[in-house]
DNA sequence: TGTACATCAGTGAACGCGCGTTCACTGATGTAC
DNA sequence: TGTACATCAGTGAACGCGCGTTCACTGATGTAC
């Protein structure tokens, strides 16, 4: 029996699922995940509609593929950078966008996929996204002045809302920049009660 | 000519639109709006797929239609009950969660469709939505101690994803009333510096 | 080393199905005179 | 009032198309001995 097929051929098979993935980030931007079929992808992938069973058993498999290889790096990446940011004396609304941004431009794809299926009509999908938002906004709570899990959800809220308006349209990001700075600055003041209470 | 057709003719023309939009909605939820089909929504209404033609020219058209006759006068209402709760004595933060989630409730179904349909696939639907939402944006800024238009932005966004986590799961209401509260209440406080220049 | 066999990714042909759309027809209703 | 004609919402049959899925086949590669 084989226990492991050798060099190129595992290379091979990695190289077309990694195809399958990308294509259907590409594809989703244009009729979301769930209108897209398994032979739309593997065309986008280059290899026959058959062939696609190779690697997955439908369409509701990869997208939770697709989250679990491609986007939970993507998140734990962008969470471990805000943390070193939020680590230095820098104004922290300033870092959680600057980080915001700063991941979305690493794969620009990819975080449209997430903005857009996070509320999308395929439920395996979402859920599998919205699992892994919310560890993120679980691993953002205790770095804030107030480690409430409310404000942390609002903050990642704040900040999705904001990645989805800027990737809309073309290069509109300053705009979006300046007004989720401006609410997070708000968001995460010291209201005048607080403030009293550490002087 | 005809210039007017009489009675019970236009009243049966109205009552199948109106089931077309209503059916559009229920099965929305299940497979998103850019995924329902012509035939789909008809065998919903009860009427022949060829019919469909004599009220929208495509599904693009009856999304459109939808949030012109059902989505926007939803909104209008809401904030019209928002404005007027606002007016009373009563904690802004309280007075928006409340009236948000019994706009939800006058029609679930419908709110499930913008919340859904804000991000979704279908672009003329999407841009339509988003249309509506900052106009209900706009109207709502003036009514806020800051009328700044980000801070009803935000306010808009956390009482939408408010709306989404309480409808996706049956009856986990409560828990997403208490947080987005929790949100609104920080979000709208006056933070210490502004508590200063208004004593 | 050579030979026989097992595994398995990729493939083309073929299937049945639901889709959007066209078309000619129906029957009820309104209009002209 | 009666008669001839126009309008128009709803319909069933039919079309071509892309879909998901099945199947048997291929060829390259790994294993046994």
């Amino acid at each position: 029996m084989v226990l492991r097929a050798k060099p190129e051929k595992v290379e091979e098979r990695e190289r077309i699922r990694l195809a399958l993935l990308r294509a259907t980030l590409l594809l989703a931007a244009r009729h979301g995940f769930a209108g897209l079929g398994l032979r739309e992808v593997s065309r986008g992938a280059e290899i026959a509609p058959t062939s696609f069973y190779r690697h997955f058993a439908d369409m509701a498999e990869l997208g939770i593929a697709l989250v679990d290889e491609l986007v939970a790096p993507l998140l734990h990446d962008w969470l471990e950078q805000t943390s070193l940011g939020l680590a230095s004396a820098r104004l922290p609304a300033q870092v959680l966008v600057e980080q915001a941004f700063a991941a979305a431009q690493r794969d620009r794809d990819l975080m449209r996929f997430v903005l857009a299926e996070r509320g999308g009509a395929m439920p395996s999908c979402r859920a599998a996204l919205r699992r892994e938002l919310a560890e993120w906004s679980a691993g953002l709570a205790p770095l804030l002045d107030d480690p409430s899990p409310h404000i942390a959800d609002a903050v990642l809220t704040l900040l999705l809302e904001s990645l989805s308006e800027a990737l809309e349209d073309g290069g509109g990001a300053q705009a979006a920049i300046d007004k989720v700075e401006a609410q997070l600055t708000r968001l995460l003041a010291a209201p005048a009660e607080r403030a009293r209470k550490k002087p």
